[in-house]
DNA sequence: TAAAAATCAATCAAAAACATTAAAAAACTA
DNA sequence: TAGTTTTTTAATGTTTTTGATTGATTTTTA
């Protein structure tokens, strides 16, 4: 039997039963204990499974669950000074949007005490928005279970019916051709009405996110305020010919 | 039976039952107390569960989260049963609408594995379907903060795009005259919605609700079928002339 | 409160599963 | 075909897991 056809037959009993035997994959494939260990060992080291003692396991969500606290702590610093820095943008009286998303989360801890009204895609803002007593609306919608974004029609349906002072909003690619861009086209859509429905729109970025462009166009440069932690005098040059640009860290 | 695949299910069970006997567990799995203990201690060390004599509980992290559900561990017991007796009437293809409160919440444990779609107001509700894998949208509107549930215009505009097979509703009154009753009319007006847009509506409620009435009416009592833990004789017989009752205890 | 029952942690030997190695078989190449 | 590489198998000793047993501790019962 060929190798790549044992690997399937082991991935097919594991995605069944969430757990197989050693002993199982050896009457299934007609090979040897030592075989099926090898193979076994390879996979793990492929990601597509998890050893276990007598066997071998799904690997869950876990991974997901990781790669937020991952991404949330990557660059956390230069977001929190975005986040800050962005807040000072918000007057008393002001009707905002925040975007789903780590930096915008950030924003909430700096908007206590200030006479505003939220509106929100991201469901883990719900928490700390209320704890900063700051009156909040939540878009509905389908939810992201990675992000606990709302998205789809609902959020749009919901989002119809508001407009805005100033929006928040994250983008994960800033060039000078493609604009503002996100690989999600679901957040793109919701980040896009979100931004016409608003008087004015900023765009919340790392230094990391210039010059590169992902998958779904959320919208043109010219369209919104970046905020960036950084950005060197040559590139500066270049984006300020295009939009509104505020550097944080002078 | 691999570790593994028990410790799987020792969580499953857990999950469901919120305490575990060790001797259920030796049935469930079919290995020795000594094995069983040990796995308890193990999971114990990765914060998955709690040990107490005699077995294990869920870690009281969960329970923290939901600190609206904590105050309200009054008729906590008999909210699991009726609960767990709703969810039956939950089948294969449903779509519906899980309203936010506390007795709702508990019937999320026991849809794991079911084929739905689930609407709801209820921000708390979120995290436990998403993790027992269950499709969800959120309704939108504005946030109440003491019950983190979705309100007012937003929530009414979403609901009214949806249809629902079954609706299961929390009431605080329950009358022969005045039919399901609930404190805020905010959410009677939800609540109301709701039960129109459903095929069929069920109320939930334990029996201290029993010929109590609040201000805010949700329905007529011919407009659901109310589910509740106990009910004696007399009353049982008063209330099935005006509407269709299940009682949990038998 | 004291005795009885149940549950517990600790220990141990048997069984199962393990990684490692070397030899055999198969596949490939010149 | 002969030589080389890759894959598989079998054998080795080591490690992990397991269930039974012990006496200590906790909970229940009377």
């Amino acid at each position: 039997m060929l190798t790549a056809e044992r690997h399937r037959i082991i991935l097919e009993l594991l995605a069944e039963k969430e757990v197989v035997k050693l002993q199982e994959l050896v009457e299934a494939t007609h090979s040897s204990e030592s075989t099926i260990r090898r193979d076994l060992t390879q996979l793990e080291k492929e990601k597509k499974l998890r050893r276990v003692h007598g066997g071998a396991a799904l690997l869950h969500q876990k991974r997901e669950e990781l790669s937020v606290l991952e991404k949330s702590t990557k660059n956390m610093k230069e977001k929190k000074m975005i986040a800050e820095y962005a807040a000072s943008f918000v007057q008393d009286g002001d009707c905002i949007y925040l975007d789903a998303g780590t930096t915008t989360f950030e924003m909430i801890a700096h908007l206590r005490g200030k006479d505003i009204v939220v509106v929100t895609n991201g469901i883990m803002h719900v928490d700390a928005l209320l704890e900063h007593e700051i009156p909040t609306y939540l878009l509905g919608g389908f939810i992201k279970k990675k992000t606990k974004a709302l998205l789809g029609r609902g959020a749009l349906n919901a989002l119809e019916s508001y407009s805005f002072d100033k929006c928040f909003i994250g983008a994960n690619g800033i060039h000078l051709d493609y604009g503002y861009t996100t690989p999600d086209p679901e957040e793109a859509m919701v980040k896009r009405l979100a931004m016409k429905l608003s008087q004015h729109a900023y765009i919340l970025a790392d230094h990391s996110k210039l010059n590169e462009s992902t998958f779904a166009k959320i919208a043109d440069l010219e369209e919104a305020t970046l905020i960036v932690d950084e950005l060197d005098e040559e590139l500066l040059e270049l984006y300020e010919a295009k939009t509104a640009i505020e550097v944080v860290k002078r």
